[in-house]
RNA sequence: GGUCCCAUCGUCUAGCGGCCUAGGACGCUGGCCUCUCACGCCGGAGACACGGGUUCGAUUCCCGUUGGGACCA
């Protein structure tokens, strides 16, 4: 990707867990301006948090940063490796008076707050440890940025125009804790600054953050960069979208069989439009996308809609592509063993015939395993009502029939059939329906034409043979 | 509790003062197609939260109310 921009955003992910479609949809819009405008797009692995932070968890958000397909010109680079660099900064704002020691444990500050917002006065930072002359014996200190009392910040977003603040509002923050690992709001700004981001594009759950990060940015006498705050992604009961909602890591929506080219489409729709526009490619959205067009309102994941978005890339996909992901998930089941695999051209077949109806991988699985098993399990409903005595000698007739047809193709077995319905005087219905149950065991399956083309001369007379003795018993 | 944000069909959204008897999409639904289920095609129900202003004229601008959300190491 040519850089031709000082456009430089980047995606910060924390490494405590899955990768999260809220995340995603963040790194993509990211990914999507730096793209659009020649930028440089970042990985940056926010790891302070070292109780919670995992290298299991790192590759899971890259191995899903690669699937969708959102490459990284730099990085990813990791906030443990700079840890001095953030006490660089520490140093700086203590020498110059613009940071000081608190020696408050967090049960301490946690009660005084819990007892202000009790007495309904708002639960901020008393400034207890602002006078002190000296270290309180015993105790390790946190450091606090010293912010200023007077006037607003106005933080110049470009989603959301100008929001005030007043400083008196804003307490001041911890930026060292008293383990020495600096504070997100503090991490945040010192990695920004130095690499120089130009835009800072993330959830709107930050935007409450942003008015004390500018304040640290003119403490250390830096230009701050433009912010652009993106409404957050709710679950149907209107709340943060969390794990409760159902499927929210990316790795569920690979193992439930969706297409990465539908998620990043699904998700770039949300929260941002082109017109009328539902389906873009991934050229489409680097050409249209705008912060300007991005909604201020929240909105609510809706599962039914990446479904069929799912469909539809199922549609467009590649038959080979698609002959290879079905495979996979066929071998990660078992059904298919390693050094068993079926010729690669007939499964391409079975694979044309399947994906109409197939919403997902998964269910394009399912619908090959009839072509693909030695034993078929039947649906005993559907036998009940298709596999009757009076259909056995019709089934009969059939094989006979379709043992003489060659070539062994979708016109020449129409004709067959037509012929004999016409003979009988029935309906196609009538033969189709229980030829498909004792093809498939089922009801639902691809036209019978050309189920009976890709199964294969031998396994279909096998099968109805098979259903007729099964019927005589 | 304080601060901040948000508000068009169930959901995603178009709309940036008159083109709106509010458009599209998912979902729902009636029909057609049909060898099943789908796909596809045609049709239908379905929204500007409320109250004040501003204006010749408000979905669109302003204020308030209500409702929702987020943040507060």
């Amino acid at each position: 990707m040519s850089t031709t921009s000082n456009v430089r955003v980047r995606f910060a992910p924390s490494p405590t867990g899955a990768l999260h479609i809220g995340g995603v949809r963040t790194a993509l819009f990211n990914w999507l301006f730096a793209r659009h405008l020649g930028g440089t797009f970042m990985l940056r692995i926010e790891d302070t948090d070292q109780t919670r932070s995992t290298d299991e968890s790192i590759k899971i958000i890259l191995d899903g940063m690669k699937w969708l397909g959102l490459d990284w010109d730099e990085g990813p680079f990791r906030q443990t490796d700079r840890m001095d660099i953030y006490r660089a900064h520490v140093d700086k704002l203590m020498k110059e008076g613009k940071a000081y020691y608190c020696y408050c444990t967090p049960e301490e500050l946690e009660a005084r707050r819990k007892e202000a917002m009790a007495s309904g006065r708002p639960p901020k930072y008393d400034r207890k440890c602002r006078s002190l002359t000296a270290p309180v014996p015993g105790r390790t200190p946190a450091v606090r940025f010293l912010s200023s009392d007077e006037g607003q910040t106005i933080v110049r977003d470009l989603i959301r125009g100008a929001v005030t603040f007043e400083n008196q509002q804003l307490d001041d923050l911890i930026i060292l804790r008293s383990d020495g690992l600096p504070t997100y709001n503090f991490a945040v700004v010192v990695d920004d600054v130095t690499m120089k981001i130009s835009h800072v594009i993330r959830g709107d759950d930050h935007l409450n953050n942003t008015p004390r990060q500018i304040q640290l940015y003119q403490a250390f006498g830096y230009e701050p960069p433009q912010f652009a705050h993106l409404p957050m992604i709710l679950g149907p009961d209107k709340t943060k979208l969390s794990k409760r909602h159902g499927a929210t890591a990316v790795t569920e929506y690979i193992d439930l069989g969706y297409l990465p080219e539908a998620l990043v489409n699904y998700l770039a729709r949300l929260g941002w439009s082109h017109g009328d526009q539902e389906i873009f490619s991934r050229q489409e959205l680097i050409d249209t996308f705008a912060l300007e067009n991005v909604g201020k309102a929240p909105s609510v994941f809706n599962p039914e809609k990446l479904l069929w978005l799912n469909h539809h890339y199922i549609q467009q996909a590649d038959h080979g592509r698609l002959a290879q992901l079905v495979l996979d998930l066929l071998k990660k089941d078992g059904i298919v063993k390693p050094g068993a695999e079926p010729d690669l051209a007939w499964f391409k077949k079975l694979v044309a015939i399947l994906t109409e109806r197939s919403h997902t991988l998964v269910e394009m699985k399912t619908g090959a395993l009839p072509f693909i098993v030695d034993q078929i399990t039947m649906d005993e409903k559907a036998k009940a009502k298709q596999l009757t005595p009076e259909v056995a000698p019709l089934l009969a007739e059939l094989t006979g029939r379709l043992k003489s047809v060659e070539p062994f193709i979708h016109s020449e077995i129409e004709k067959v059939f037509s012929a004999l319905v016409a003979e009988k005087g029935i309906k196609l219905g009538k033969l189709a329906q229980p030829v498909r149950v004792a093809l498939t065991g089922g009801t639902v399956s691809p036209g019978i034409f050309e189920v009976i083309e890709v199964m294969g001369k031998d396994k279909v007379i096998r099968r109805i043979e098979a259903a007729v003795k099964t019927i005589q018993e």
